[in-house]
DNA sequence: TGGACCCACTTGTGATCACAACAGCCCCCA
DNA sequence: TGGGGGCTGTTGTGATCACAAGTGGGTCCA
């Protein structure tokens, strides 16, 4: 049972929903997103209905909305569990989130005024933190926050979304790779992403992008 | 009741799955894709279960599925029905498959055989038939299917997957498309991929793809 | 001591029911 | 004749139950 701790995601004006399925779909998809439970993580419907004082029928609806966005992993037999990805898969998730993603940082170029590198900054110092603390729930949660500010001006929500599917098909198991790879200081291309936005230099802002997406790819292949 | 058709996907042993909510939702699924339901048609999971013989729950799994996929939305109220597409989000759809597309025939160049692009020119040939009648949505399923057995050959399944959630958001908005524009002659630049692929020609294969995903957006914009 | 079998329990699936909310429709009155 | 109010039927939500299938562990035998 993992404790839901101080969760606020930054900037989710409309959260009163009060259904059911959804404050448990939302809760679980900020949690898998954000490395809060480890790959082939094990679940079942009677428990997450126990966790959040619902029946099954909320909690089969959640999972199942989860699991076609790729978050959870359904076996032959039915039971639930985080997904444990291949290092194919992985390398092909990246290519993913390299394609979507340095279009989106493109198209968000030409809105990006100096209050968004601002906030960017701001965000880039609490990853620092985040890093300096081992906190790799916190890292990979601020982490993804930076790239959501600068892709929310994109206006593109479809492109939005598909992006953040990948991130959440990635997020157990990037917990696991922090893990492994233990960073001891902030990621070195937020600081050129900043700068190719300041400077309006699109291909350096894709390349930066590209690279800051597939870095932690090529750690885990070494 | 749809006929379900020659499918003939290729390779997909496992299908007889017997479990209700399943069925009913690779039905559902199928239909969507390939345009058998206009833009905004309500549906009710009393209704939908009716019409398979099972109750509400399989009903209710299978379309919040769908809703995730964004195949289905759901109003404030819960009420059900396939999207209506803004022309934004037309474009938007449309420039993620230039951007998933084009990688996945650039990673299934080195792979595709003859074999492979004659399979792809005896589709075609199904297509004109299907322009010749007029009808929309064996065109639509042939033509996807066409793109599916090149991208298939990407061996790339979390790729194929996105692509496959863009055909399902545009589903019922291509077979509205359709009937506007009234086709008369097969896709031209399906003529291009093939010859760009029997060529090897790499810069030639992607700009026949992202030409041919991109082409009934610039006639609805006129 | 090692392995195979068996049983009890856990777990997902589907059906059914009660309920609240919304939609559409009709009627009535100005 | 037009608009507002109320009502009925429809629809999604959540809880509960019966059931089948699979899992895991414990026991018994060789």
């Amino acid at each position: 049972m993992i404790t839901s701790g101080s969760m606020t995601l930054a900037a989710r004006p409309t959260e009163a929903t009060s259904v059911a399925h959804d404050r448990v779909y939302r809760d679980l998809r900020s949690r898998i997103m954000h490395g809060d439970l480890p790959p082939g993580q094990a679940l079942t419907l009677r428990g997450i209905g126990k966790n959040y004082g619902v029946s099954m029928t909320p909690a089969r609806e959640s999972v199942r909305r989860l699991a076609a966005e790729g978050a959870l992993t359904m076996s032959t037999s039915g039971r639930i569990s985080t997904p444990e990805l291949s290092n194919e898969r992985i390398e092909e998730l990246a290519a993913l989130r390299a394609l979507i993603e340095v279009e989106l940082a493109s198209r968000a170029l030409p809105r990006a005024h100096m209050a968004l590198i601002e906030r960017m900054q701001t965000i880039n110092a609490v990853i620092a933190e985040a890093v300096q603390r081992g906190d790799a729930v916190s890292y990979i949660r601020t982490n993804l926050e930076f790239h959501r500010t600068l892709y929310l001006r994109a206006q593109a929500p479809a492109m939005l979304a598909m992006a953040e599917t990948v991130w959440l098909q990635m997020g157990p198991t990037m917990r696991a790779l922090y893990g492994r790879l233990r960073r001891t200081e902030p990621p070195q291309f937020h600081r050129l992403i900043i700068a190719a936005l300041k400077a309006g230099d699109e291909p350096g802002l894709r390349l930066a992008v590209r690279s800051d997406v597939t870095q932690g790819l090529r750690m885990l292949a070494s």
